[in-house]
DNA sequence: CTAAATGCAAAATCTTTGCAGCCTC
DNA sequence: GAGGCTGCAAAGATTTTGCATTTAG
């Protein structure tokens, strides 16, 4: 994917966030996306990063996604319907891509439930983990 | 249900807390607590009720659930196998019983994941807010 | 040269902790 | 009475904001 201008000036901190998250499969938190942009843009500050992120969100570059972890992640928007698999012991998040999600019982929606999305997230050991 | 005795001694507070966890139905945050145990303890400060919190957590007479709003509740550890509902609208989180949830591509498998545990939250109105 | 963007540090939140006094037992 | 528990306020941790300086265009 093409890294694009992110806001009204190209800066090499903008773009070493979007490059990082570009290039990598999987949501990412602020720490990641500050460690990971350090190594293209050894001084950028984490405010730059937190800054970076709000924009891409207002802009709807990126999207947040909130695992069982209570970690905020985030990844591209274009990813369509996915889940996620979250590593107990290194932490780091997965995109999956299951299919469609079907549940037995859908009693709530007698009770006047809409759903408009849903999350499902798996847990347990990564390849790298175990 | 009924309310046992927390920690050494029975004190108001922590009663007041336990017993608004028995009496709902769904998972509450730190500031519905706070809330609700108000209305038995007044005067009952948000620190004692992040106390209260940690010491159920540690003797495990709840469980922390967070949802994808990021906020951390908790809940009782014997409602067995569940999902949950979380609100768009007024934030507020229920309990479903959806059965087993299943997928149709299980691909992630083998490539290594080994899953120990799944939280699955839709989203969107509750019967409240429609 | 203009003003957008950055890094730093202060501010704002949320959660945890220290401590003097209160309340169970 | 002893000491566990509480409320308050201070201390941490994380995220946001203000401001002087840097830098893209």
């Amino acid at each position: 994917m093409t890294v694009e201008k992110i806001g009204k000036r190209r800066t090499q901190q903008r773009e070493a966030v979007m490059k990082v998250i570009d290039a990598t499969d999987g949501p990412l938190s602020v720490n990641d996306l500050h460690d990971l942009a350090s190594e293209f843009c050894p001084d950028i500050g984490i405010a730059t990063v937190y800054r970076t992120i709000k924009l891409l969100l207002e802009t709807e570059r990126v999207i947040a996604v909130i695992l069982p972890d209570g970690v905020t992640r985030y990844e591209l928007p274009d990813l369509g319907v996915h889940q996620h698999f979250l590593c107990d012991e290194c932490g780091r998040a997965y995109d999956l891509q299951l299919g469609k999600v079907s549940w037995s019982k859908d009693s709530f929606k007698r009770k006047g439930f809409k759903v408009a999305d849903q999350e499902l997230c798996l847990m347990g050991s990564c390849p790298d983990c175990r």
